[in-house]
DNA sequence: ATAAAGTCCTGAAAGC
DNA sequence: TGCTTTCAGGACTTTA
């Protein structure tokens, strides 16, 4: 699930709780935790206010007052809550802070690929250097000049992390349905044409998407037909085609990506 | 049993 | 030839 467009709706859930302090921290499964221990989890981060969090690619950012940051990563099936303390706990939730004791902001996650840690400046540093610009702000002429220093397919470029930061399996497939380009093309072959078409494609699917707060699974999307039992291309009507491509299934319409 | 929207690591292949 | 980049596959994890 959690793409740019989920981890900005998770940035939101936080950002709706202000300035608030956390009172108290849960480590319901230490699993999650990444160079961290539970215990030192809470000694650092209870009694602390919440800063500002911002995003870069699927990664989110919670400034802890002063001291290191608290790091959030989603893997493919987490997600972020805020809710009444009351609330009962969901299967998942692997990791609950308690804000203000008014509060309840939980970290769920059924798989356990990615997960927290406590980052201190260098730590951020070292995560931001692995990724390329964020795919929400960059601009035309970087994503070419990023794309077009790639041998391969453009589809692994656009899903590479390095190059382009929050572009997840679905998004890409998304993306260059829309711009009419093949997910094999290879990327220095993409034409200054098709460029443009990838980059106006991924502002307009990352914006509507990021209202959202995840990939709206709209027919009128090739996001909203891959379930299908024989999907059909919203644009032409076509059978989609399915293959692997950067070891991930990938969809795409023959007739409209030539 | 297979596959799933995440990343990381490895070894091999490809390109310059 | 040798260095770097890229790819494919597996690992991690849990469940439908």
């Amino acid at each position: 699930m959690p793409e740019l467009p989920d981890v900005e709706g998770f940035r939101r859930v936080l950002s709706d709780c202000g300035r608030r302090c956390v009172t108290d921290i849960e480590v319901c499964d230490a699993g999650v935790l990444r160079g961290v221990t539970a215990k030192r989890l809470r000694k650092e981060g209870e009694g602390r206010r919440l800063g500002e969090a911002w995003r870069h690619g699927k990664w989110l950012f919670v400034p802890l007052d002063g001291c290191p940051t608290l790091v959030f990563h989603f893997g493919m099936t987490g997600s972020l809550w805020c809710c009444s303390p009351d609330e009962p706990f969901a299967g998942h939730d692997r990791l609950v802070l308690t804000l203000d004791d008014t509060r309840s902001l939980r970290y769920r996650d059924q798989r356990k690929l990615q997960g927290v840690q406590l980052a201190d400046e260098s730590a951020v540093d070292r995560i931001l250097e692995r990724l390329g610009p964020d795919a929400l702000t960059v601009g035309r002429a970087e994503l070419t000049d990023r794309l077009s220093a790639r041998r391969g397919a453009v589809k692994s470029a656009l899903m590479d992390q390095s190059v382009i930061a929050g572009l997840g399996n679905l998004l890409c497939d998304e993306i260059l349905w829309r711009a009419h380009l093949a997910p094999r093309t290879p990327a220095r072959s993409v034409g200054e044409a098709a460029y443009r078409r990838l980059h106006a494609a991924m502002g307009r699917v990352l914006r509507t998407s990021v209202r959202a707060g995840c990939v709206p699974p709209r027919r009128s999307w090739l996001t909203g037909r891959r379930e299908d039992s024989e999907p059909r291309c919203p644009r032409c009507g076509r059978p989609l085609c399915s293959g692997r491509l950067a070891g991930r299934r990938t969809v795409w319409c023959s007739h409209c990506q030539p």
